[in-house]
DNA sequence: GCAAAAGTGTTCTTCTTACACCCATGA
DNA sequence: TCATGGGTGTAAGAAGAACACTTTTGC
């Protein structure tokens, strides 16, 4: 047939960066260069390419925009964003992709951005270009969750950590004060979470503690849950 | 700029709908009526539309080729499917939709559809057109965890049900077996689940069973858990 | 009364929570 | 010895699992 039955879109790959940095949610920003929303925030992003794969998409993005090894950060999809008037150039559908990156020193700025850096997520509230308030807001639940059935907060850690930094991230995504000894166990006790190194951290102050890795376990079980009966 | 730096692509919005019916979870498929992969099963789905919201073609793909009512019928979204060789037609992103039905009269087949039918997803493995295998499977899975954290297997029954018939939900889709009493109990027991509707329904043998409609919590408190020490 | 499915009571176990208490280190 | 954070013990309460038992109907 000759008569166009579909939309002409384009299609792109917008990524929600999240990382724990000063006791922090923070979300890697980049200062748009070109217009639209020139000079405005927005999440870092960019159009999928000739037969490439959206994961690879996702990839070679987060290299571009920010320096990052995809391979080596966690890096997972999130959902499709396709509202028909969500981009002034046109229709512009987005497969949004949540990555989570432990602190890292600020990103080099790419080649699309002005400017790439940190921020903590409540400041973006409302700052974003497009409708990444909105994908910004579903990542932020998504990894909240996460954290319960997954060992993806291993994923906001360095190589090794102790059981103090990862109840640092819990407590900083989830936004609450958690039992720092029942903590302890839960972990301890949920197989394949955690590997003990055999190697201790020594602090400036206080008793050294014993250093870990990431588990195999991809899924926690018993999984670790926001109590509902929480503080507030 | 006048080179082309993004991919060519069109749009594809599929469904997979699943209901229980004959004691077994069944999804709709549909004959592929042409080219590609014409007489092969496939799930319902079709191009995007000029200017069409994702969810507005998800609902009008489940009226046209089912003639079952969107907004009546549970829909949400499932995942995005873009691998560059999926479609031998060239480049067609798919967004997939998981659509939950009650047991409902055979549906009508379609405009693009050869033959509508729902069949027991068992019987599906390896035999859909494209990649909807994969779909069809994440489609199970995630129906799966719904029904441990939301009130979706309200979305199987018709507008009023037994405590009865949500088990069963429960049984044919986690495919185990589940305690009539304590099932009965957990459900009573979260708040917003069901709501009792005063009537009953007299069983040609047995005791009536009281009659409930959907709640409005969405999410449960406490979840319908998924027995880790499961027989299986 | 009998069959069948609905629904309640009860016990055992496991998980969660709160918190007392001890441990290992540097200053 | 003190401050600091790491880590164990433990008892009360909540939730889940297993199952004996009662209820309500049609036949």
């Amino acid at each position: 047939m000759t008569t166009r039955d579909h939309a002409v879109l384009r299609l792109a790959v917008d990524l929600a960066i999240l990382t724990v940095r000063e006791n922090a949610l923070q979300a890697l920003v980049i200062t748009r260069g070109n217009e639209p929303f020139r000079n405005r925030l927005a999440l870092p992003g960019g159009f999928l390419r000739e037969g490439e794969d959206l994961h690879a998409a996702a990839v070679r993005e987060l290299d571009e925009e920010t320096g990052l090894d995809g391979d080596a950060i966690h890096l997972e999809p999130l959902g499709t964003y396709g509202h028909p008037d969500r981009d002034p150039r046109g229709r512009v559908v987005s497969v949004a992709y949540l990555a989570i990156a432990p602190d890292l020193p600020t990103p080099e700025p790419g080649s699309d951005a002005a400017e790439a850096a940190w921020m903590p997520v409540a400041e973006t509230r409302g700052r974003l270009a497009f409708d990444h308030d909105g994908i910004l807001s579903d990542a932020v639940e998504r990894a909240r969750i996460q954290l319960e059935f997954t060992n993806l907060a291993t994923a906001f850690c360095g190589p090794t950590f102790t059981v103090g930094d990862l109840r640092n991230i819990y407590e900083v995504v989830w936004d609450r004060p958690l039992d720092p000894r029942n903590f302890s166990r839960k972990v301890l006790n949920t197989s394949g979470f955690v590997k003990p190194t055999g190697q201790k951290r020594i602090p400036q102050i206080g008793r050294p503690a014993a250093l870990y890795q990431r588990g195999d376990q991809r899924t926690l079980n018993p999984p670790i849950l926001r109590s509902t009966t929480a503080t507030h």
